[in-house]
DNA sequence: GGACTTCGTGACCAATTGGTCAAGAAGTGG
DNA sequence: CCACTTCTTGACCAATTGGTCACGAAGTCC
């Protein structure tokens, strides 16, 4: 169950690292925006080299987005399991689609997103990468959901779910009304808005 | 102030009817994935035709958000102004949402979600041609939300723009999971659970 | 040290990309 | 009919695209 023994002669890159790099990369600019001489240029290997480790650029996206799912989708759905009270955490769910992925002057939005919007309709393969994302995020959400007060409309399961897509809406919204270019201020109202339908009767 | 008189050879095709089919190709795959040679074969014109008409392949692109603001932000306008009440416009418009563009197997989804993910984060201009049916759109959704009974949220008119920038979250969000290929059976309530704010206290 | 296996490199590939241009076709006004 | 203007067409362009491959380098195993 080990790794095969090395033979021949082994790796000089960290292939983790060059994942990132690609990742980064198809993160920012997208599949078709992404050449292959953005990937050399983002990694500092050799297209030989990379279609040796990854496959081709499709599969290079592929598990780009695979990462992007162990790295980031992780990350959120952990802040959204602990940390403060349940509404807390969906507004600061929210708040990561107002500030960027990093909190920084980050405008590569969330890859699922982007990968929604590009890829998603036309691969199949990224369409099932995107929705095992989603799902996760999904059921995260409705949990916290759950964890709320219970309301007339919250109180099946169902109800929980709802609200959860709710959530999943707005922000997927605010994603893409920031990259659009509208400024955060504008749009911490919306999430207010949005957060008051869970308090409420 | 009339056109000039035509002097020289006369066009043989509709300048209309080819930004259209423009329209409708960069609409479909995004700026990138559409070559020239797509855009030749969707207007049945030569390269040097379309040059000559409407510029490069950026202006087309220009061109072709600019109509889909005419023919379709228009059109949503309209019908967030006028028919029912002012909830069940709001409805409508979340639901062009979930149903797709034309309402049948469409799925391009929205021009200005597609745009402002793909390209309005690396051109100025399209940006502000996003921006500006993003605008119009949230105008238009602030009026219905003042129609509204008056709550103590929207009892200023900051209240109803922040509701507005909500509703238009949420409609964005929900053309994004559509992209992304999840049912419309299981947005509608992600809907329904976005307008109860409305309603609500 | 040899046999063997894998890796890195750069040259190479056909196809496609966005874009231009000269020449002829098809009109106009006089 | 003629001068003039605009349009259409297809040939042409350099650059870039994604992708392959042979060969030498660099290791492992015995």
């Amino acid at each position: 169950m080990r790794e095969p023994a090395a033979m021949g002669r082994p790796r000089e890159f960290d292939e983790a690292t060059a994942l990132t790099a690609i990742m980064d990369a198809f993160w920012a600019k997208g599949f078709d925006a992404t050449s292959l001489s953005d990937l050399v240029a983002a990694t500092g290997l050799k297209k030989g080299s990379l279609y040796a480790a990854f496959g081709d650029k499709r599969a290079m996206y592929h598990k780009a987005l695979a990462l992007y799912d162990r790295l980031w989708i992780d990350g959120t759905v952990r802040g959204l399991t602990a940390g403060g009270s349940p509404t807390a955490r969906i507004d600061r769910f929210l708040q990561s689609a107002i500030d960027g992925a990093a909190g920084r002057g980050d405008d590569r939005g969330c890859f699922i997103c982007n990968a929604s919007i590009d890829q998603a309709p036309i691969d199949p393969d990224a369409e099932r990468l995107v929705q095992a994302s989603l799902d996760r995020l999904e059921t995260a959400l409705a949990d916290v959901v759950s964890a709320l007060p219970v309301t007339a409309e919250r109180a099946s399961a169902e109800g929980a779910r709802q609200q959860a897509r709710h959530m999943m809406a707005v922000y997927f919204g605010l994603r893409v009304l920031r990259k659009a270019g509208v400024r955060p201020e504008a749009l911490d109202g919306a999430k207010r808005a949005a957060l008051r339908t869970l308090v409420g009767g």
